[in-house]
DNA sequence: CTTAAAATCTCCATATATGAGATTTTGATG
DNA sequence: CATCAAAATCTCATATATGGAGATTTTAAG
């Protein structure tokens, strides 16, 4: 039986434990610490399409993004594949636990739940807490833009951001996921990244990479950030927002295994390469320090 | 008391146009502990217990508060009612899909999905989008905190708030829910709602009603209320935070069914009788506008 | 008041989630 | 690195919820 072969396969695996580390060293990274299971291939190519009931619900929320904000039932449908009733039942029930709202053009949108969930998640995420006066201290000592942003997924988000300039530079507010190929913040945690779980981020995101001139070929791209890896923090100009500089250093879990990064974005014609140099030096502390509290919360 | 007097001459001082004064309160803010007190209204007799497997997922995620931040499984067994296979099978599709994050301490939290999704919202919104110019507005004419509040369930939801004070005074960000008794936004939306869904709200925050003068029993309460209606603007000095007068407006649809409130909080020693009603005229200009362009947003 | 579109409901064969307990994995510790 | 307890996952028989087609009610519009 097909269930069957599958449950045998998966019994090898685990039948002689000793292998185990020999084939997790070669494969993607396991599970860590306080991280969504890294699962390879996820937005980018194709999501494997949701097996249960129950990931099919919240599926419904996972086809909302920046590109389509609103959407119809009869779109729903066609999206999702599925039938009238169900996708009705599904947002009935999404509705009224407030992840939905209806729209005056009988459509959905996001609803209000999700806005008091991300209230709790800014009092309850570690880092956000940790960050917030290390931000302020990097604002209060420098004219920029300082950051907190999460390494989840295949993803970069910014969970936390304070600014002491008038209009901030950056275009990446709490909560909008960032380039993986630009920028000092994507190159700091890049750096991080055990080479098995680096390499198809590399070949993927190649054409940025090799355009903001890390390289050629992949094996060009990894030189580069074992170098960056060994300074501690990354420097780009303008790559993600012209005329801005992004200096970023990882935060890193008990395994080294990144989790996070603090950045500071500040306006290209402010800083000399030696002020540059400080501040990196800065945020790397800055970044260590959230590191080792992170380690040690065993609260 | 202190605030008792405050109120007292606010209410001298705005004795010109007449209709303020009725609709204002003039109840001191009782301390209730802390200083900040979180809307309570949770695990009344309100939820029913979910019925299918979609509800019971979804209903993990509700057990996450300000005063529960992170859950163990085991005490999601418990509170849930969830045997353990199931439970850590929605832990794992709510993990995956990145609403949960697993914590150091071998439990879980609110994950970066969510932070995901308020950014979304906060894109998506009509009124956060709509009201964004208009808070803008009047921080720039007021030194004060001005936000947009969304009337949902039975609750209160900051959606937007701008600030042009050093500290902003509101102890109710975006994604807090407020206090149904209390304050001028609770009542500028209290006094919209149809009569047989304003009664047991009433009766519910009695006491909190009568503890800021609205009256002694839900007759004297909704008396209070229709007058507050017509004057088109509500003010409460203190209610929700000491110090603190709050004016607010409600937003409206169509069919005059309250859907969200506009609020300017502003420093009680900063301003006089006179300009509360200035400025609660503005709100109240705000809030129709508001109300019109909603309602024309066939988009 | 009539009509169209949107949303909900009914029915039922069948796929699917469930829970008790066994099993495996994790991670802390001497 | 062997050991052990706690955490997480798995197995499988069973009961249950699910989703398809189409009927039906509700809502919005003319």
């Amino acid at each position: 039986m097909y269930y069957a072969s599958i449950a045998q396969q998966f019994k090898v695996d685990s039948v002689a434990p000793g292998k185990v580390s020999a084939i997790c060293s070669s494969g993607p990274a396991r599970q860590t610490g306080s991280e969504i299971r890294p699962c390879g291939v996820r937005h980018e190519a194709e999501d494997m399409k949701p097996k249960n009931s129950l990931e099919r619900v919240l599926a419904v929320l996972e086809v909302f993004s920046e590109e389509r904000l609103e959407w119809t039932p009869e779109d729903l449908m066609r999206e999702l594949g599925y039938s009238r009733p169900t996708l009705y039942r599904y947002l009935k029930i999404l509705k009224d636990a407030g992840f939905l709202m209806s729209t005056r053009n009988a459509g959905v949108t996001l609803g209000p739940k999700v806005v008091e969930m991300d209230y709790l998640t800014r009092r309850a995420d570690p880092l956000v807490l940790r960050g917030e006066p290390h931000l302020k201290q990097l604002t209060a000592d420098h004219f920029c833009t300082a950051m907190v942003l999460r390494w989840y997924g295949n993803k970069i988000l910014c969970v936390a951001s304070e600014s002491s300039t008038r209009n901030p530079i950056s275009s990446y507010p709490r909560g909008r996921p960032m380039p993986l190929g630009r920028g000092a913040i994507a190159r700091s945690i890049l750096a991080q990244l055990p080479r098995p779980r680096l390499m198809p981020l590399i070949e993927r995101n190649l054409s940025d990479l090799r355009a903001v001139g890390l390289g050629d070929t992949a094996e060009d791209v990894l030189k580069s950030l074992r170098k960056a890896r060994k300074a501690g923090f990354c420097v780009a100009y303008g790559e993600v927002t012209p005329g801005a500089v992004g200096i970023a250093a990882p935060v890193v879990d008990d395994r080294d295994y990144p989790i996070a990064s603090v950045c500071v974005t500040i306006a290209g014609n402010l800083v000399t390469g030696a002020q540059i140099d400080r501040i990196g030096t800065e945020v790397r502390r800055v970044a260590s320090q959230i590191s080792v509290d992170q380690a040690n919360d065993k609260a």
